[in-house]
DNA sequence: CAACTTTGGAGAGCGGTGCTCTCGCTTGAG
DNA sequence: CTCAAGCGAGAGCACCGCTCTCCAAAGTTG
């Protein structure tokens, strides 16, 4: 899609990727809060006013980074999970959880930005959350194939959902795995929130008293959620 | 403690107290990034040099608001712990994570404040972690009252921790709860942070598309947790 | 080819920010 | 009573996001 048709056309798509990209450098030295349109343009050799006609103002700019970011997070998961064996269900679940985090380490300041506090005024549109939903896919995924797969175990402490619960289950499988019983689903969900919670509390500093370095207690934990959603064991 | 000696140190404490409470109210309206000395200062009818006086910068006047969120979210925490009977351990771990649960949505920017990302080029300092620990003390101390009650049952399906987690768990137990075997703290950190993954997303908007509102899978994910560390299920 | 329109960079400027410094007044201690 | 410490006011610096106007270059049209 790079033959945009006029000189014009290429010199703008061209011009608002080194905004991105000077952005995104900026954004690793100093977080989402220090991200200065003055500074990006500075950089790039142009005064700030010229950046307003490529972004309009400083949250478009953001929106645009965190819908990348939710790309790129969601492109190395999906990865991830493509370069483990279809059937090894637990080994994809694992490899899902590891480039996560393996990803969030990378770019910290990126995953903070999707993940961390939305920044002060700034209200996520809605075009982020497509991008938004590949991670929870991918794991949704997973399960869904263990489950279609039959070797899908049903551990024996579940409780039966509570009717609202059993209805935003319902309504969220036929959104997304209508094959899933929505006790399946809940646990997906709560195991995902717990992979996304021990990563926001590494990357913040929460866990520094603890488990720190935290690679082991991730893993650990990881293997723990597979458990709490009904992983097999092992390849067959 | 209010018998400051000379009327100028209770001036002093006095008016630290209200750009405290006056910060608070601003940050409830526009967040972290949003507060802004001088708009402290203005309300209070005072200049914005005068308050360098009390908060050596605007970092400083976070870090005091941070401690202060952590002892709020800690005692309210600790009171819903206090109120259920010592023996019912599963109520009081519910208790709990309710309880943590209510704090953060009555006052969602100071939920943001301690548990969002770290803002911009803040790092926290170690005053901080005294007051950040209060709440997994509590959730600790539950479970090693279930466990010296000899009512903590064992699931199945825990793996032997790998040797460098171990080694971190022991030193962990060695700090705070001595008796606890190593497997059990590490399920309580994965639960804490599932709990804590759980409201992060629900407070940020990450959980809109799926189980909004929250209140049963929170309550759900809860009890999922309370079987995770293996608390028994009901009042003897 | 010439006239016209669109595009985009430059510059000045507005109101805001955190923070520093100096100048006095007030308070408390010796 | 004296004198130092405490503290508010004000001016000022460098930065910020954003708007507006001006003008040159690029593309479009007759």
């Amino acid at each position: 899609m790079n033959a945009g048709r006029t000189a014009r056309e290429r010199a703008r798509a061209e011009l608002t990727q080194e905004i991105k990209d000077e952005a995104r450098r900026q954004l690793a030295l100093s977080g989402a809060g220090g991200l200065s349109l003055r500074a990006v343009a500075r950089e790039l050799g142009m005064v700030s006013s010229a950046l307003y006609r490529y972004f309009p103002s400083r949250d478009d700019l953001l929106t645009a980074l965190i819908i990348d970011a939710y790309n790129a997070l969601g492109e190395t998961t999906e990865q991830a999970d493509a370069g483990v064996a279809r059937l090894d269900v637990r080994g994809r679940w694992l490899a899902s959880c590891h480039a996560v985090r393996a990803w969030a380490k990378g770019q910290p300041h990126e995953y903070t930005l999707i993940y961390g506090s939305p920044v002060p005024g700034y209200q996520a549109p809605t075009d982020t959350v497509a991008a938004a939903s590949r991670v929870p896919l991918v794991l949704i995924g997973i399960v869904r194939d263990a489950d279609t797969a039959g070797t899908l175990s049903a551990p024996a402490d579940v409780r039966p959902l509570t009717p609202v619960l059993a209805e935003q289950a319902d309504a969220l499988a036929a959104a997304v795995a209508p094959e899933l019983p929505p006790q399946v689903l809940i646990s997906a969900l709560t195991a995902l929130t717990q992979i996304f919670g021990m990563l926001s509390f590494e990357l913040f500093g929460q866990l520094v008293g603890s488990v720190d370095p935290s690679d082991e207690f991730y893993a650990a934990s990881a293997e723990r959620m597979a458990d709490l959603v009904g992983l097999p064991v092992s390849p067959p």
